[in-house]
Parts: structure tokens; sequence; C-alpha cells
RNA sequence: GGUCGAUUAGCUCAGCGGUAGAGCGCUUGCUUCACACGCAAGAUGUCACUGGUUCAAAUCCAGUAUCGACCACCA
């Protein structure tokens, strides 16, 4: 819009942010803005995006975090630092394999083992190289300013170096080792998992009471109590606690196990909760973690009678094996029962795990694996609790210091295809009686018969372990892997690392955050980021969990088609609060493009005045109060963002922009000098309020474009506020305000915007809402008021607004007491007297109630004496106000009489 | 069982010692030359409960209740 005068009606009437937001997206890029250069003198400021899955689609969950960082990556670059915002994707290793292990079921009929390791890899990189760019253009139209020419993936072949080259040191260490434990197995995945990815949850089950004989008294029984009958083929004792004197007299001698038939030990264990059950417990330790244990201090041995996939194991009982496990528990209930062993059964509740992505019952089960002892622990617990990493909210640094506090050897290894293989390679000659082994040391490699490292020795023949490693295995490593290739010290990690914010979801402290501490701090020496933002979960408005099986999650594409990035984004940051979970309505994105579409509009208007004003100052004697006023609102409100960001707090960041926006720059600001854009005005009024509202809009936009991106740029481009191929984006918050001196005549609108309000109350009040032909007369005025006063009247919605204090008003003129004056509202026809007169004993009532309050306070001794002087204050002022008020009210209704 | 949150207008949430707030929704009136994705006026609250600290408590402390998250877990 740069010379020619605008008429309104060739804009449309809405904001339409589609097409908007496209260009502008294209432009960013095309103008290579994202780029984060690592030669740059200014101060760095770097994220690293939580890589997403790659096979995955964008969440409402994605979209708060990452326009987080987008935000926070914006303003950083506003401020004049050299930003680096570095995204990718995880190879999400059980995820992505089921995916693709249920389309080759799908369409081919065939198991990932049937075509082999290879072609199923395969078929993975190709589902990879189909779907793996659908979250990051989704990523892209929802504006993120990431550094694209520096996407990594897990799976890249530098990256893979680095989690080789991490394995290989730990395990160098000492603390990668490998050894047959109790894991937790997903009979689905066919693959052992970490804690975390185990998630408990109840289970309404049966209890089912049984009775064993005991072997040296036929007739006496022991009962038990358990909900898996079907283990009952691994039972090696049955366990009491040595302090029950019911089961006491059995501990030592033995009891007859049903099938197969057995005599297993009566023992002690302090382990067994008398109180539960019948008291007594069945041992299986192959198949319970408690049971294992207590197997290992009795020395008892381990009956594996299950296969990988869950079914039963046990030749020796035709009738439950190769049975699943569930129909093996009913079929093994019924087989007690019809040997009068079953006494009873009793509905249960209790908690089972549940395999995080297979969503089945894990199993407790026995097997060879590579594990990890965590390093720099404590150096990871000091980082938090020092503050030298801030966490936001702070309660989270206790819930990440609990879990520190309790760490347990991380299982590293996946029976899975798709991953980083561990880079452990047995000499072919001994690769058998190696990889079956009980536990794999360094001993073992130091006599050569084991290699750690990404490619063996040529010399030999080797063979790898089968095993792929845990996707978090890699994930830790993320914010210096993505930065550096191994042993080299780039530019790019010499500038970025440490990043300064990450921002991620409270849920993944222990899968993520804690460890990439200690990575960090293991093979960087430092911290990997100075703060980390915790955001809300989103939640449907039922407050439960978005999730795909549920259909409560809608899709933010969808959203951003309806109501554009921008509002999407602008309206879930008014929600987001800082410490507890968000529920998603989408009636607030809907507010979202509203925002947008007022901005617009007020831009809009604006137009009708022509041209650009070259956004420069008027000189200060031209400037009416509404003018100072609003230059005054704008820089109050650049400082409470500055202090808003500081502590990132989203909510009172949006709040402020908001209420700038609409209600003082829109409401009151606009409506006071909107009349000066037509074309009657007078030029120099117009050249003045033109600038004004150029100057601030300007400003305004550049506050805002962190959140509303597209919208930003669109408008300031449009208004000529930047010359062409500049970017609001690229341009630097000015320091310093507007107005350093604010001069007294800048109090005088705000005056005004109360009066008027008064003024239309008062003729609402009346029923004379629409009337526009009415006019006020004020006595007592301001001495300033009457230059303001056709502005007064127009916001009033009046016709005008005369002083007159010789003004005699008729009884019973209806008026209203201001703090510029007295104002009738003298109307013909109008007049009542007795009801204006009950109007004006309710108005006396309520200022009555406010005096006598604030005197009351006053009167406090106690009050004047302790509370901040600034409060006695505040109360002084306004018991004088009130009560000039008032006093002025009671003399006018003296003259009514009684 | 342990830890940490939440409880404020019909709904979603701010406020966290000094007169109870916003947006939506609702009621009424407006198609007024930026915007009906809008304008103006209005109604609506024992700030979960019970005690305590304080001149002053939605706000701080203790306890109770309900809801939720995380950790642990009993077969």
């Amino acid at each position: 819009m740069s010379d020619e005068t605008a008429d309104l009606n060739e804009l449309p009437k809405a904001y339409e942010p589609q097409k908007v937001e496209e260009r502008w997206y294209a432009a960013w890029l095309e103008a290579n803005c994202f780029h984060g250069d690592e030669e740059s003198s200014k101060p760095p400021y770097s994220i690293v995006i939580p890589p997403p899955n790659v096979t995955g689609i964008l969440h409402l969950g994605h979209v708060l975090n990452n326009t987080i960082q987008d935000i926070l990556a914006r303003r950083a670059r506003q401020e004049g630092k050299e930003v680096l915002w570095l995204p990718g994707t995880d190879h999400a290793g059980i995820a992505t394999q089921t995916k693709v292990e249920r389309q080759l079921r799908e369409e081919e009929g065939k198991t990932r083992r049937e075509i082999g390791r290879e072609a199923f890899l395969e078929k993975v990189w190709a589902w990879k190289e189909k779907h793996g760019g659908i979250i990051i253009n989704q990523l892209k139209r929802l504006g993120c300013s990431c550094d694209w020419d520096r996407e990594r993936f897990t799976m890249d072949e530098d990256y893979s170096q680095w989690v080789s080259h991490v394995f290989t040191e730990l395990f160098k260490q000492g603390l990668i080792y490998r050894g047959k434990r109790m894991v937790n197995w997903c009979p689905v995945s066919l693959t052992a998992l970490s804690d975390e990815e185990v998630i408990m949850k109840p289970q309404r089950s049966k209890l089912y009471y049984m009775k064993y004989e005991v072997v040296d008294s036929p007739g006496e029984f022991i009962e038990i109590a358990t909900t898996r009958p079907e283990t009952l083929m691994g039972d090696v004792a049955v366990a009491v606690n040595p302090k029950d004197e019911r089961w006491g007299q059995y501990v030592g001698r033995k009891v007859r196990r049903p099938f197969p038939d057995a005599e297993i030990p009566v023992i002690a264990d302090d382990h067994v909760d008398p109180e539960f059950g019948t008291g007594a417990l069945k041992i299986t330790p192959a198949h319970d973690k408690a049971d294992f244990e207590i197997g290992t201090r009795h020395d008892l041995e381990i009956l594996d009678i299950l296969h990988p996939d869950g079914t039963i194991n046990c030749p020796e009982l035709p009738d439950l094996d190769g049975l699943d496990r569930f129909v093996a528990r009913k079929k093994a209930a019924k087989i007690l029962e019809e040997r009068g062993i079953l006494l009873k059964v009793e509905e249960h509740e209790n908690n089972v795990g549940f395999s995080e992505r297979a969503d089945v019952p894990i199993e407790p089960r026995i097997s060879m694996q590579w594990f990890l002892k965590y390093p720099c622990v404590d150096e990871a617990a000091n980082a938090v609790a020092d503050g030298e990493i801030k966490y936001r909210p702070e309660r989270w640094a206790k819930t990440y210091a609990q879990w520190l506090g309790n760490i347990q050897d991380w299982c590293i290894s996946r029976q899975l295809w798709w991953g980083h293989r561990i880079p452990v390679w047995y000499r072919k000659e001994k690769a058998f009686e190696l990889k079956e082994a009980e536990s794999l040391a360094l001993a073992d490699m130091d006599a050569g018969d084991i290699y750690v490292g990404e490619v063996p020795p040529a010399e030999g023949d080797w063979v790898q372990d089968e095993d792929v490693l845990d996707t978090w295995f890699s994930s830790w490593l993320w914010p210096f892997a993505t930065m550096s290739k191994v042993g080299e010290n780039s530019a790019t990690l010499q500038k970025f690392y440490p990043t300064t914010d990450l921002v991620t979801g409270p849920d993944i402290i222990f899968f993520w955050v804690a460890r990439m501490v200690m990575a960090g701090f293991r093979f960087e020496e430092q911290l990997p980021f100075k703060n980390v933002f915790f955001t809300s979960i989103v939640r449907d408005l039922k407050g439960r969990k978005m999730s795909k099986s549920l259909g409560n999650s809608p899709d933010p594409v969808d959203l951003m088609d309806k109501y554009g990035a921008d509002g999407l984004r602008f309206g879930l940051m008014r929600i987001a609060p800082v410490g507890t979970d968000v529920k998603f309505d989408e009636a607030q994105i809907e507010e979202g493009r509203n925002f947008a579409n007022k901005i617009y509009n007020a831009c809009r208007l604006r137009l009708m005045a022509g041209a650009g004003s070259g956004l420069e100052m008027p000189p200060l004697e031209k400037l009416r109060p509404y003018h100072l006023d609003i230059l005054t609102k704008l820089d109050g409100l650049s400082e409470s963002l500055e202090a808003s960001f500081a502590e990132y707090k989203f909510n009172e960041l949006t709040a402020a922009l908001y209420e700038f926006l609409w209600s003082q720059f829109c409401d009151q600001f606009l409506e006071a000098v909107k009349r000066d854009f037509r074309d009657e005005a007078d030029g120099e009024t117009r050249e003045v309020s033109v600038a004004i509202f150029d100057i601030v809009m300007a400003r305004y936009l550049q506050l805002l474009h962190p959140f509303m991106p597209h919208l930003t740029e669109e408008l300031s481009a449009r208004m000529g506020y930047l010359p062409d191929g500049e970017f609001v984006m690229k341009a630097e918050l000015p320091a310093g305000k507007l107005l350093p001196d604010v001069p007294a005549e800048a109090a005088y609108a705000n005056q005004v915007y109360e009066t008027a309000g008064r003024l239309r109350n008062l003729k609402a009040e009346y029923n004379l809402a629409t009337r526009k032909d009415v006019k006020f007369v004020v006595k007592k005025a301001a001495d300033w008021l009457m230059a303001e006063a056709d502005v007064l009247a127009f916001l009033s919605g009046a016709a005008a607004v005369e002083a007159d204090d010789s003004f005699e008003a008729p009884k019973g003129t209806p008026l209203a007491v201001t703090g510029l004056g007295e104002f009738f509202l003298p109307l013909e026809g109008l007049i009542d007297v007795e009801s204006e007169k009950r109007r004006l004993d309710k108005e006396i009532e309520k200022l009555e109630k406010e005096v006598t309050k604030c005197l009351k306070k006053l009167q406090n001794p106690k009050f004047v004496e302790n509370a901040k002087p600034e409060v006695v204050q505040t109360e002084k002022d306004r018991h004088a106000t009130w009560l000039e008020k008032l006093n002025q009210m009671r003399e006018l209704r003296d003259a009514l009489g009684d």
C-alpha cells in the first residue's frame, strides 16, 4: 500500500489467513531467515526440538510445544541474538517397526522373520521416506522458524556414529554390561522394555484361592491365593511371612504342587504380606519380579514355562501347553476346580504393567540383555538442585530428584531390527559360546574375543550382536550429536552448545530430560541446556488425555484450515496455563482467529487515510491526549512483555497483547481519533493521527510477531512499515521508550474515556442508547475539558457536550458526576423528578458505602501504623475522591427536594 | 502406600496479603461510513470446607473433602 489511496472495498472485510500464511512462510525460507549462523558475532540463543517420531503426525501437544519454541526463538531474534532452532526427527524403534510389521502382515501376509532382517529394514526405510516428511511439513505450516538445513534424524550416518561411540566409551568404562536379568518383556513386540516403557493400569481380575496339601501330613492344607494360576507349573516354593503364626509351623516342610505333580518347600520371607489373601504366596521366580528376588534370596530353581510370545511352554502338561497365557489361566482354574483344589474365586482389582506401545500386559521374563549403569548421576542431580539448570515450573525439580535418587540400571537392548544395532562383535569361532555366556565384560574384549565399536577389525571373521538399542539411547545425545560429528569440535557446537532453552512435556523427564543431562555431562562436560520449560498436557474438556482411540483429539491441520495457524497459535497460548493441564476448547481457537481479524480491520480503517506516514514522530506539541496516552500505554506494554518473557509466562504475554490491542488501542484510542482518518478531516489533524497510528501499530506488530508471525508480516508489509524485502522477524526491537517524558495531558485521555463510559451508561439507563441527537450540559467542567468536548461527545454517542455553569437544570434532569464535572442530560419529556431522585439515591447509597468502608479502614490505628505507606496513601486518595463526589451528588440531590 | 498439583462467575481460566477479574456463554439494544470473526449497556461469585496467623486472607499456615498426575506396589 505504498502511495495510492486505498479503497476499503478492495480489501476483504475479514482476514483470510490461509494464503497469507503460505506466502510468508515461503518468503522466509527464500530469504534464509531461519538460518543460525555459527560465525555470527551476536550472542547465541539455541533450542533443539524435541524430535517427534519420524512417522508421526502433528497433534495438539506438538502445537503447544512447538509454538512455545517458535515464540522464544522469534523473540530472541528480535532481541538481537543469533538464533539456532535445530529440528529433526526420531526413529522411534518400536512404534515405527510395529507399524511396518502391521503393513507387511496386511499387504503381504508375511512376518518380518519371513522376509529377513535386510529386506525388512529396506521396507522400514521406504516407509520412513514416504511418511517421514509429514510432521515436518505440518510444523512448517504452523510457522516454525527452524533451521531446516540442519534437520537431523537419529539414524543419520553421523548421528549413528555418536551412538556407537557412546556405547563403546561406556562399555570401556565398565558401565555397560550384559547379563540374564528379569526384564519387562512385551509378548507382542517380542522385545525387552525399560521400566519407563511400562505403564501400570488398574485391572479387574480374579483372585483364585487354592489349597496345597502338606506332604508329611496328608489331609492338612496350606491355602494360597493367586491371580495367575497359569504359571503354577513354574512354582518352586510357597512363601509365608516368618512372623505369621498361622503358617509358621510349615516353614521348612513341603507341600504338593498340583500340576505337574511335585513337592515344593515352604519358605519364610519378609516380603510376604500376612494381611493379603491367605498370607501364603506361591513363588514363580521365572515370571514375577518379586518372586525372582525371593528365589534369589532362597537360592531357588528358575522354571521358565512361557514362550516369548506369552504361550505356555510345558510339554508335560498337554492340556495347557501352547495355549495363550490368558486362555491358559481359565483352563488352569478349571483343572484346579475339577480336582477340588480350588476353594473360591474372588473379584480383585490390581495393577498390571502394560507395554506402552503394544498396549498388552507385559510379562516379567528372564532374558539376556544389555544394561547401563547411568553415568554422572550425582552431577545431573546437582545441576538441577543447585539451579544451574532452571526448571519451570520449579516443582518438577522434585520429581526429577526423586527419580535420580532411586535410579535403576537401564535395560538398553531391544529385540528389534529397526534401530541402532548394538556395536558389539563376536569372533565367529566363539560367537555361539559368547552369545550365551552368563555375562560379558571387559575381560572378553581384552582377550580379543569380542570387539566393541562401529566396524570390526579387518582381521578374522566377526558376527554382530543381533539386538538394537533402545530409541532413547540415541535421543539422550540429541543436544550435541545434532551439532557435531564424533571427535569434532564443530563451529556450530562451539557457538550454540549448551543450548539455552528446552521445551518439553513433564511426562518425559525420565525418558529424556534426565538422561540428556547425564549424557551432556559425560560426553561434552557441559550441561546440555540452561532452562527447561515444561508445557502443560493438552486434555479435552472432560479432562481426558487426547488420544486417537477416544477420538477426542482435533486435527491441528483442520484447525489451521478453519482458523489459520496464527489463530491456532494465539488461541492455544492464551489458554495454556503455567502449571497445570490445559483443557482444550475449540472456541478459544476461534477467539484467536477473531483477534487476528480485529487487528486486520484496525489496519483496514487506517488505510482510509491513504499513504504511509514514514513513521515520523510529529512534534510533541501537536499530539492530543489520546496520542500521548496510547504511546504511553505501548511503552507500558513493551515493559510488561519484557518482564513476562523473562519468566516464561505465556498466558500473561497473550493477555497483555490482547488487552492492549482490543481495549486500549481499538476501543479507546481508535474510537477517539477515527474521524481524523476521514476525507473531511483537517489535513494536519489527519497527519498526526495517522502518524501515531502507524508508529504504535508498527511497534505493536513487532511485539506481537512471535505469537502471530504471518499476520504481523502481512500487515507490516501492507501498511508500508518496512521497505520491500525486509521482514518483521529480522527487525530488532528498539530499546527505549517512544515517549520518554510523559506530559500531564496524557492522563486526560483516560479521564475522557471514563467519563464517556458514564455518559453512555446514563443514556442507557434512560433507554436512549441509540439516540445520537442528545446533548450533555456540563457544569464545573475541568479547565481543559472543552478542548476535548467534541471527542467526549462522539465517544458518548451524543451530538454535543456543552459547558454552561449558569445552566439551571429542570428538576429531575438526569445527571452524572465524574472527575471532569457535573454532566446533565436535559431532554424534553424525559424529566421525571421521582425516578431521577430514586436513581440518585441509589448512587448516593453506593457511594456512601464506599466512603464508609474507606473511612473505617483509615480510622483503624493499626492499619495506619502497620500497612505500607503507599497502601495507606491509596486508601486516603480513594476516600477523598469518593467523598468529593458524594458531596456533589448530595448537593444536587437536595436541589430536587424530598 | 509415597510425592506433587488442582478446587474462584454457567464454561475455560487469571489473580496468590490491601475495594473479586478476563474471554466465552447469557440478557437487552444496535447492520452506526474498520470489524456481527463486530459495537454498546447489563446480570451473575459464602473465591471447596474447618480452624489458625494478621490491623487486613481468594491470597500465608494446619487439617478435611473431592478430582488429577507421577512414583512404588500385594501374589
